[in-house]
DNA sequence: TGTACATCAGTGAACGCGCGTTCACTGATGTAC
DNA sequence: TGTACATCAGTGAACGCGCGTTCACTGATGTAC
């Protein structure tokens, strides 16, 4: 079953990458076919050898993006934990985090795309579905046990807002600022540990 | 200083309010020329004669959807204000409304665009920083005398995430679940009366 | 009040460009014997 | 181990289309006398 990637599949899997950040950067609407192949070192004639159109690229793209976004936050929780750090401290203050309001090309795909979601393809908007209820579903097994799951929508909804309106400020200092004061608000009533 | 509008002026109103609406619809990517003229009653190539470019006219249309937005909450928070609802219940429960849900095109026109905004060429960006700055403003004009600033920022994201992922969700009644959930847990804890 | 003319607002054809998509072809890879 | 051939992955030119923008023109509006 782990037999080597042929050589296409490769060439698959550097497209999809290069195309989940294409998506972050520049949006599904700013997202072409030729500079994504370009980027992943290939011409743009072979791209339909590989997917059927466009729309099947970006659903692939936005589904890595969120495994991606996943997977970082798994490592970066386990390694935080040994510390001592409560679940839910660890995906407030990865998120709200400076260094996430400048990465939008490798930060969360919801935060990067939501306003988009509903203008899209129904399969694009299915794929992108998916990750906002990956987003939320994360947000909520990080709540302490015991707690009220209703929170999970609200703590969702705060980190999400308060990235894109930090990124929407258009001045580095005050989104800082804002992300700051959000996420000091949010750990102070939902993480008194 | 009331001179009646000229032709040529109500013509660019109108181009604005179509264009209003169709970036709220459409986003900015999805706003195109030729579509806003029809809409207006006229033909693309009188266009250049209204605005320099179409970004100016991006500029123009988000601030009036910006005007529009602020205009609707002040004339409902006079009328619920009555009913003696206090100011920061009726920003909070005339945000999360599933009719703003679904309503998009005449909507926050932050909600609608916030994801976008950092991709745009600089005049439409600080127009659009702007209507952020604008909606945290307005909330934090919300507040109860004598409440932490640092709470407009909070409950501002909160709405503007819940509205985005709801609308993210793709499924109508999900959606609403999530409105109404993160409405109930902001008026819990910041309108106690 | 009516006529002549200048200005104005809008029309519609045309432009160059970049997009998603198609396709005939090529050179590399892998298989059969 | 080497040769012959089939398959595969990628190339690059070409397509139709819609976009933002330009411009010569037209018909309506307003002004001067």
């Amino acid at each position: 079953m782990d037999r080597p990637l042929t050589r296409k599949e490769l060439s698959h899997q550097r497209i999809v990458d290069a195309a989940a950040r294409a998506l972050r950067r520049s949006g599904y609407a700013g997202t072409g076919v030729a500079d994504i192949m370009k980027e992943a070192g290939l011409t743009h004639g072979g791209f339909y050898a590989h997917f059927e159109s466009r729309d099947a690229l970006l659903v692939e793209a936005v589904t890595k993006a969120g495994q991606d976004n996943a997977a970082w936050l798994a490592q970066r929780a386990a390694a935080r934990g040994d510390g001592g750090a409560s679940a839910l401290r660890v995906v407030i203050e990865s998120y709200l985090r400076p260094e996430h309001m400048a990465g939008i090309e490798t930060g969360c795909v919801v935060s990067a795309l939501v306003s988009e979601m509903p203008r899209q393809a129904p399969e694009v908007r299915a794929a992108s579905a998916e990750r906002v209820r990956g987003l939320v579903e994360r947000v909520r097994k990080a709540l302490p046990a015991g707690a009220d799951t209703a929170q999970a929508a609200l703590i969702a909804s705060a980190m999400v807002g308060a990235l894109q309106l930090a990124r929407g400020l258009d001045d580095e200092r005050k989104g800082k600022a804002m992300l700051k004061s959000v996420r000091d608000s949010l750990l102070e009533q939902y993480d008194r540990s």
